[in-house]
DNA sequence: CGATTGGTTGATTCTACTCAAGCCCGGTGG
DNA sequence: CCACCGGGCTTGAGTAGAATCAACCAATCG
C-alpha cells in the first residue's frame, strides 16, 4: 500500500493535536498530554477552528504573534517575503504541525499561507504559555517541538548553503516523502500526493522555477525521484540518500524522533576535526 | 568610543550566564534567574568551566548531546561538515549564548568549535532539565532563547537562499556588528574586532573564499563596510541596512529583544497577500 | 630558513539566471 | 460550442554571477 498522504481538498482528516484537548464540537480531537485530558484550564483555552481556502493567509509576517497553531489538515507554507518580490519560503507544514511561534513580544518574522484547503486551530498566545505554566507535560512537549524544529533547521540550512540545485531539490523531496510518509525510509516506487507547484518548489529551494523544472527532469533522467501532476515518486532511494546524505559518512542519519524518541542513541564515530583550516575530513 | 569586543585571546571577561549562577570558584558569575540565586540545586548542577585553544573542537557533530554549554568567553563556530569537506557555518558565537541543545535523544547534527580561545560552562542536560522543571523562570529563559534561535535562523535561512553574494557577506557583518555592539544601531565609523577569516565568511555564506575577497573588495569600494585585519568597520550604515534591507518595506526591523524585551510591538502594516500567486507584494 | 596560513588578483569555466517563446489545460463567456 | 485567457509547465538561446584553476605576496612559525 503506498502510502497517499491525505490531501485531496478538505479532507476530513483528524490527525493528532498536540494543542488542543477538547474531544467534543467535533474540532481538534487528539490528546496528546494525558494530564491535560479533560482540563477545564485547557477547554478554556480554545478557539473555533479556522477554515482557510487554498492561497490564504494564515497570518502575514509583520502581525503580531497573538496566537499559537496547530495544523489540522491541509498544507500550509512558512515564509519571509523580501520588499522586491523575493520569497523565501522557509517550510512546508503538513498536518500536526504547530506553528506561529515567536519571540516574546516580537511581531512574526515569516507570513503564513495555506497552500491547499486548510484548517488550523488556534490558541491564544498568553493561554498556551499559562497551560505550559501549569502542567509540565505539556511544557515539554513545547520545548521538545522547538528543539527538532531547530534541528531540522540546521539540516536545511546546510542545503541551503552548500548543495547544488539537484541537492537542494532533492533534499526536498526526500524531506516531503519521508513527513508525508511519517517514515525514516521510503521503498522504492513510493507514491505521495504532494500539492506544490515548481514555483513553490523554487521559492523553497532558492532557485528560479525554470530551472527548478530542468531540475526536475534530470532527477528523473537520472531515475532518482519524479514529481510530476502533483505526484511524488520515489524511483531510487538509495540513489536519492546518496544524492541528499553528502553530510557524514554515518552519522546523523538513521535517527528519526517523532513526538517520542525512537531510535537508540548511537556510539557515533566521532568526527576529530582540531583545526579550522585544511578540509574537516576525507 | 568604540565599541571593541572583548576577543583578544583569553580576556578574563565575565559576561552573565544564564545558566550558572555560581559566585564562588571564580567561575560564572552572572545571576540571570533571581528564583536560582544561591540555589543548591543548580550549584549541584555545576561542573568546572572548560577551556579550549583556538581551533579546538568543543563537540563534535555526532556527538551525544549530553550536555548544553553556555559560552563564557571567546568565539565559537557552529558548522554542520558534509562527507566530501563542505562545511556549513551556521553561527557565530559570542559569549553569552547558549548552545550545545539537541532534541531528545538525538546526536548532535551540528559541530562546535573555538574560533578564537574560549571557556565555556557545561551542563549536564539531565540536570538541566531538571532545573527547568523545577523552576519556572528558568525554563522561561530557555524557551525564550529557542524561540529567539528560531527567529534568526528565518532570517538567516531567508539571506541565504534569496541573497546575492554581497548582500549575504553584508548581512552576516551586519548581524556581527550588531551583535557585538548588543545595539540595534550601528554608528558610522563604528569598528570591532572580529576574529573570522574571510574563509569562516565563505563558510558562513555559502560562498568561496575567493569570492568573499572579492566581495568585501566591493564592499569596501562601495564605502559599506570594510574588514581587514580583524577588524570590522561599519562605513555607511544606512548603506548597509538597505543592502540588507531588502526585506519588508518597513516591518521586522527596530525590535530587537535580547534576554528580556526592549521595544514596544508595532501595529505594523500587516502585506495582505491574498495568492500563492504573482509578485507577493511591490 | 623553508613551510604554512591567510589574503589578493587574473584568467577561465560553468552553474544557474534571464529573456523569450510555445504548449497544455481548465475556466469563462460570447 | 468555441474563442479567449491565464496559470503552470517546458524548452531554447544568451548571459551573468560565482566557482575553479593558478599564481603570487605577506606574515607567522617551528
Amino acid at each position: 500500500m503506498a502510502p497517499t498522504a491525505s490531501t485531496s481538498t478538505a479532507s476530513h482528516a483528524r490527525p493528532q493535536c498536540p494543542v488542543c484537548v477538547l474531544r467534543h464540537r467535533g474540532q481538534c480531537q487528539g490528546i496528546n498530554d494525558r494530564d491535560l485530558a479533560g482540563s477545564a484550564a485547557l477547554e478554556a483555552s480554545h478557539s473555533p477552528v479556522r477554515i482557510y481556502d487554498a492561497g490564504e493567509v494564515v497570518y502575514a509576517q509583520g502581525d503580531p504573534g497573538a496566537h499559537i497553531f496547530n495544523l489540522i489538515s491541509g498544507w500550509v507554507a512558512l515564509h519571509r517575503d523580501l520588499a522586491d518580490g523575493r520569497r523565501q519560503i522557509i517550510r512546508f507544514l503538513l498536518p500536526e504541525a504547530l506553528f506561529g511561534v515567536e519571540p516574546e513580544g516580537r511581531d512574526l518574522g515569516h507570513g503564513a499561507t495555506a497552500i491547499t484547503n486548510a484548517s488550523v486551530c488556534p490558541i491564544g498566545r498568553a493561554k498556551f504559555d499559562d497551560l505550559r505554566h501549569r502542567t509540565q507535560s505539556f511544557n515539554e512537549r513545547f520545548v521538545e517541538i522547538l528543539q527538532q524544529d531547530q534541528h531540522r533547521a540546521v539540516e536545511a540550512f546546510t542545503t541551503l548553503g552548500q548543495g547544488s540545485a539537484k541537492e537542494r531539490v532533492g533534499g526536498l523531496l526526500n524531506e516531503l516523502a519521508l513527513t508525508a510518509a511519517g517514515q525514516i525510509s521510503i521503498r522504492a516506487g513510493a507514491a505521495f500526493k504532494v500539492p506544490l507547484t515548481q514555483r513553490h518548489i523554487a521559492e523553497a529551494t532558492g532557485l528560479t522555477s525554470i530551472h527548478v523544472n530542468r531540475v526536475l527532469r534530470q532527477l528523473r533522467e537520472d531515475r532518482i525521484v519524479e514529481f510530476q501532476h502533483g505526484v511524488l515518486s520515489i524511483v531510487d532511494p538509495s540513489k536519492l540518500q546518496a544524492l541528499v546524505d553528502i553530510g557524514l559518512g554515518a552519522l546523523t542519519k538513521p535517527q528519526r524522533a517523532v513526538g517520542h524518541p525512537l531510535g537508540v542513541p548511537m556510539p557515533a564515530p566521532s568526527l576529530a576535526a582540531t583545526s579550522t583550516t585544511g578540509r574537516y575530513q576525507a
